[in-house]
DNA sequence: TCTGGGGTCCTAGGACCC
DNA sequence: TCTGGGGTCCTAGGACCC
């Protein structure tokens, strides 16, 4: 807690929709659903224009088709989204060495590590340029949170949605919280919420009287003190810039439930090299290998079994994970199947290695007593030959899942190669992207970032005219850099506060524009 | 056409050691 | 011969977050 509001919550406002948005002018104003398209796929982001039909994230894809069925419903590119997520991490770090990134489009900033702001003023300068300077690098906008401690700063940029700020003064952080809903503290969803509710507390406030000591019977030592302390407003965790990472993992959802003892093992040992590439990716080797089952029930089990070492040997992973899978009942069918590492340690295999130089077994019994496990010649040579995959490398995506309950799986059908969203482009037409495919063709728009909505055209999906690229910029590097948009407000306190706004950005460039109404107000 | 994928943290019980 | 407590590690599950 402090007595300023210099730390900062920055919400990018539904950054994947947005990002699209940007990308594809005839989607701007429109409805956009991005997520898994797939039968079991869920919404990852619905832009405002889809929230209006009720649409939101985490909802299934099916349901949310049925609200809006003229939204585009695009596939997730994850690498479009972290090159802009970059951009605006790069711009809190000239706020502040203290910048701790929640996801791609969150992050906390402490303002007065950063030497920015020390009061309410200087504060409220560095929000209001942030998001101005957001919107000049990437077009996009984002709402920005200033209070006294993380939770408090996180509820008001929540607050401030979309395109705004807002500032919780410290000293009325209370009487703020109080007829809050308690699902608004954080480490408060379904589960303790409905706990609290059937013990008669609905509100921040109620939670507040209810005294420590009660809520430590109800929910457990940690969790009690924390939701205790929140609910009365105190909240000193710091920001942290660097955090370890503990895990890495990977899973699939299966279009269709998966029976066959082959296939399921197959998927598992797939799975097990996907994991050990992303592990390997991250400068990590691990002790404990995790294998996840969701069942057609939807029901969760995981098994987990700690070597005596860590590893970032694929065969070594792949075979405990598959010896895990024996301990499992399968029957009924499997939905989900996931392959995790944790206990990480930085070294890689080179330090293993030199571990076994020196007669160190890297892997340890199994904890049933059963014969132990040793790294034998064998392994520990393919080791470094060995691509973190096996031969399934190629990387099939997961599982066209074959007819119920036959054994063997359909080829992938040929149209996947295009999935909406898609960047591609055409010899003759330029870039544009994939607006849909099926029976053969492929369906693309063709429009840039800076263009006015382009016109469609269809194409075999075999065309060799057509490829795919790479997003463009959705702000030209050297282009003009828009006029920030006015949303700042002041709430919380009865603050009110001069607003003292920063001298507007001068636009760097006189040529073009970049394509998004601007909305500048003086 | 019910319910993704990647994480974090906490709890509880048993093993094991001192 | 009956009975400690504390600490750590491991496993499994659950809640929560974006």
């Amino acid at each position: 807690m402090r007595s300023a509001p210099t730390i900062l919550h920055l919400d990018m406002d539904a950054f994947y929709a947005a990002a699209e948005q940007a990308a594809k002018p005839s989607l701007r104003g429109k409805p956009v659903i991005v997520g898994g398209l797939g039968p079991r796929g869920v919404v990852a982001t619905a832009s405002y224009e889809a929230r209006r039909f009720g649409v939101h994230s985490a909802m299934p894809m099916a349901q949310a088709r049925r609200l809006a069925p003229n939204a585009a419903a695009l596939v997730p590119r994850f690498s479009f989204y972290r090159a802009i997520s970059d951009q605006v991490m790069s711009l809190l770090r000239s706020l502040s060495p203290l910048v701790e990134p929640l996801s791609l489009d969150e992050a906390f900033v402490d303002l007065e590590a950063g030497g920015v702001a020390d009061d309410l003023p200087s504060a409220l300068a560095a929000g209001v340029r942030l998001r101005a300077d957001i919107r000049a690098v990437t077009g996009l906008t984002g709402s920005v949170g200033l209070a006294g401690s993380k939770m408090l700063a996180k509820i008001a940029s929540e607050q401030a949605k979309p395109d705004g700020l807002v500032v919780i003064e410290p000293g009325t952080e209370r009487e703020l919280l109080g007829p809050l809903s308690v699902r608004t503290l954080p480490g408060v969803g379904p589960a303790t919420g409905e706990h609290l509710r059937r013990a008669g507390m609905t509100t921040c406030a109620e939670v507040a009287e209810a005294g420590e000591d009660e809520l430590v019977r109800l929910l457990g030592r940690a969790h009690g003190t924390a939701l205790h302390r929140m609910a009365l407003g105190y909240d000193d965790r710091p920001v942290v810039a660097e955090r370890d990472t503990k895990s890495v993992s990977v899973e699939d959802t299966f279009d269709v439930d998966l029976h066959d003892r082959v296939r399921i093992r197959g998927e598992v040992e797939r799975l097990a090299g996907r994991c050990v590439r992303r592990l390997r990716e991250s400068g990590h080797s691990g002790r404990t290998i995790v294998l996840k089952v969701r069942r057609y029930d939807f029901s969760t089990l995981t098994r987990s079994e700690t070597l005596r070492g860590p590893t970032d040997d694929p065969a070594v992973v792949r075979e405990a994970a598959a010896r895990l899978l024996e301990s499992v009942d399968t029957t009924g069918g499997i939905r989900l199947l996931g392959v995790g590492v944790s206990g990480l340690a930085d070294y890689t295999q080179e330090d293993l290695f030199a571990q076994a130089a020196v007669g160190v077994p890297a892997v340890a019994p199994p904890p049933d007593g059963s014969v132990p496990v040793e790294v034998d010649a064998e392994t520990a040579d393919t080791a470094d030959t060995d691509t973190a995959a096996g031969p399934e490398a190629a990387e099939a995506p997961p599982a066209p899942a074959p007819a119920e309950g036959g054994p063997e799986e359909p080829p992938v059908p040929a149209g996947r190669r295009w999935s909406p969203g898609d960047d591609v482009r055409h010899a003759l037409y330029g870039p544009g992207w994939v607006q849909g495919s099926g029976v053969g063709r492929v369906t693309v728009r063709f429009e840039r970032p800076d263009s006015p909505p382009g016109r469609v055209r269809t194409f075999r999906i075999d065309d060799p005219e057509l490829t795919p690229s790479e997003p463009l910029p959705l702000v030209e590097p050297a282009g003009p850099a828009p006029e920030p948009a006015a949303g700042e407000q002041s709430a919380g306190g009865q603050s009110s506060s001069p607003a003292t706004r920063p001298k507007e950005r001068s636009s760097g460039g006189g040529a073009g524009d970049s394509g998004d109404a601007e909305s500048s107000r003086p």
